[in-house]
DNA sequence: ATAAGTGTGCTATCTGAGATAGCACACTTT
DNA sequence: AAAGTGTGCTATCTCAGATAGCACACTTAT
């Protein structure tokens, strides 16, 4: 279902997190749309179900999903382009950009790296 | 002599590690300056000596200083625009920002962003 | 109605990274 | 000789992340 790197200090949940709003951001998954349950994903990935209770638990208080008590999970109205996630998204970068810029990269190295990146095809 | 911020995220000794790299590339440190040494860094700012010793036994690995046993430890000739640090440095703004690009930040939004970080002065 | 499937809420345990603590050693500087 | 320096250990503590298992409340399918 999901990519998981092991080896990465990123924990599995927020990796599964990640990939779950890139699908919401995508339109792969939308408004309304079912995701998997708790156990399906749990044992289809092998890991455990207390491991995705807490992405889901993340993505409805962020406002992603809505989970609903004896029939599953559902992807939220106003999912994409959600403000937690963006503002999220943009302090993390700012705080990459900002390290980046104290350890010497330079202002063209940043955006010849930005050009690069969306020009990169959406998998 | 540096700031810490404990409800981070981000380890102590990456904290450090990252203000030193600054202080480098600012020119504050110059090749061959002296750092303070393990035993007055780690008891002014109240830290485990082994906790700076990580900070300085990474810094040596990435060629950024250079210690001396007996002596202490010393700003590297080619410490500036070190290529293992500006690789670091690249790799995370690459994964920051196919992250906030996933996510529906757009292009225009990250440009934005990189005029405003390159245009704070360093503090 | 029943069975299966769903999310929720606990408690308990294990693991590894990060940080602390303390000691001994080798070497340089004063 | 004394003080200061980096190095190399081992041991302990804490916390986040992940696993494990159970009971419960509710919905859906049969």
């Amino acid at each position: 279902m999901f990519v998981i790197d092991n080896s990465s200090k990123t924990p599995i949940y927020e990796q599964i997190k990640t990939q779950i709003l890139a699908l919401v951001s995508s339109g792969v998954l939308k408004p309304g749309d079912k995701l998997p349950s708790l156990r399906s994903l749990s044992s289809s990935m092998s890991l455990n179900i207390n491991t995705i209770k807490k992405v889901f638990s993340e993505l409805e208080n962020d406002g992603v999903i809505i989970s609903v008590l004896g029939s599953g999970s559902y992807v939220s109205d106003n999912a994409v382009r959600n403000p937690k996630i963006l503002e999220k998204a943009e302090n993390e970068l700012t705080e990459a950009l900002r390290s980046a810029k104290s350890v010497g990269v330079t202002k063209e190295e940043v955006l010849s790296l930005v050009e690069k990146i969306y020009e990169e095809e959406i998998r």
